[in-house]
DNA sequence: AAGGCCCCCAACCGCACCCTT
DNA sequence: CAAGGGTGCGGTTGGGGGCCT
């Protein structure tokens, strides 16, 4: 179990780097492509170790790092996501594709985190510390766990599909990096990423059961820009939220290990039920447990007669996430 | 001006996971 | 199937800079 640190030979530089270290490992990198980050230091003519290669460029020199300064709407969403997925950095970070998750994780630990406390929540939870505005029902705090470690679930293996898409173009980086305009409108640096389209089922959902309205939720669904190009989600062919996988295919298949998570974690309790989806670009099937076309945790949410989480304003927590989502200029990134 | 304190963030560390052999 | 290498991830640290006294 566990390894050798790398960094421990004798000769090998640690500490902040030069910006003669950085102009060796972005020049290498920009000719070469990182490849193997422990064989590129001695290439690339550094005393550091692979790995303290591959973080400074990760986390400084890559060319596609908006730094600075983050936005209000940048700062609700890492909240927002942070109470949905916990200290998930590089989950959240992959709906932040220009910020890296240390700089969310810095970001959270000296500025949000210490915002949340003066407003009187619990920075590990977002609930109030004395949990009158909370879920104090077993049966909501259940929902609410369901809801997180699905999401979470998915946004994992997003969030892979999105580090494979960065995978590819960093492995033509080269040429990118001699227009890093034309590379940003390529959209491998900068695509939109996946975006949380489940959560857009989740407000139709609410829609229907609070209002029983079926037709404003489809109008909703129809509305909702639901075309992100990796969401496993299609409202296609239904408005009501049937569920198929309408990602690119090659992608669904790398996350093979990813959905037997979820099938693990979160249809644990799912009927026995499942559908064959066969996505029409691919000749791979999926199976998807009935579960996930209604997902049984949403009972009890957006009732009327439930609590669920609500702001000093009277908002619904949970809408809070999804008006971030749904709206177009919500986040910088979406 | 100088010393102390605090904050921030780049970087490190160790573990876990994935992939290859 | 197991072992080992490569990489990703999250927690933590420490040094630099700013602020206060």
């Amino acid at each position: 179990m566990g390894r050798s640190p790398c960094c421990d030979k004798e000769g090998l530089k640690k500490g902040p780097w030069t910006p003669e270290e950085d102009q060796k490992l972005l020049a290498y990198v920009q000719q070469h492509g990182h490849g193997s980050w422990r064989a590129l230091p001695p290439k690339a003519g550094l005393q550091r170790c692979g790995k303290s290669c591959r973080l400074r460029w990760t986390n400084y020199l890559r060319p596609d790092i908006k730094r600075g300064k983050f936005s209000l709407q940048e700062e609700q969403t890492i909240i927002q996501l942070h109470a949905l997925l916990g200290n998930r950095w590089s989950a959240i970070a992959s709906h932040l594709p220009k910020r890296t998750d240390n700089e969310i994780k810095n970001y959270w630990n000296t500025h949000l985190k210490k915002r949340l406390v003066k407003m009187g929540l619990d920075p590990a939870t977002h609930k109030p510390k004395n949990h009158t505005l909370g879920c104090s029902q077993p049966k909501q705090i259940a929902n609410l766990s369901h809801m997180a470690q699905w999401e979470s679930a998915r946004l994992e293996a997003e969030a892979r599909i999105v580090r494979e898409s960065k995978q590819l173009a960093s492995n033509s980086l080269t040429s990118q990096l001699m227009n890093a305009a034309s590379a940003s409108a390529s959209g491998l640096l900068s695509s939109r990423p996946p975006c949380l389209d489940i959560l857009k089922v989740w407000q139709g959902t609410w829609m229907r059961s609070s209002r029983k309205d079926v037709a404003a939720a489809s109008l909703f669904a129809a509305n909702a820009n639901l075309e992100s190009p990796t969401s496993i989600l299609n409202f296609a062919d239904n408005a009501v939220g049937l569920i198929s996988y309408g990602g690119p295919c090659t992608a669904a298949k790398d996350n093979g290990g990813y959905q037997e998570d979820q099938n693990k974690g979160i249809m644990g309790n799912s009927v026995e039920l499942h559908d064959h989806i066969t996505d029409p670009n691919c000749s791979t099937s999926y199976t998807v447990a009935d579960s996930m076309r209604y997902p049984s945790f949403l009972d009890g949410f957006g009732h009327d007669d439930n609590i669920v989480f609500e702001d000093n304003k009277g908002n619904n927590y949970w809408s809070n996430i999804l008006n971030v989502v749904n709206s177009p200029m919500g986040s910088p990134v979406f």
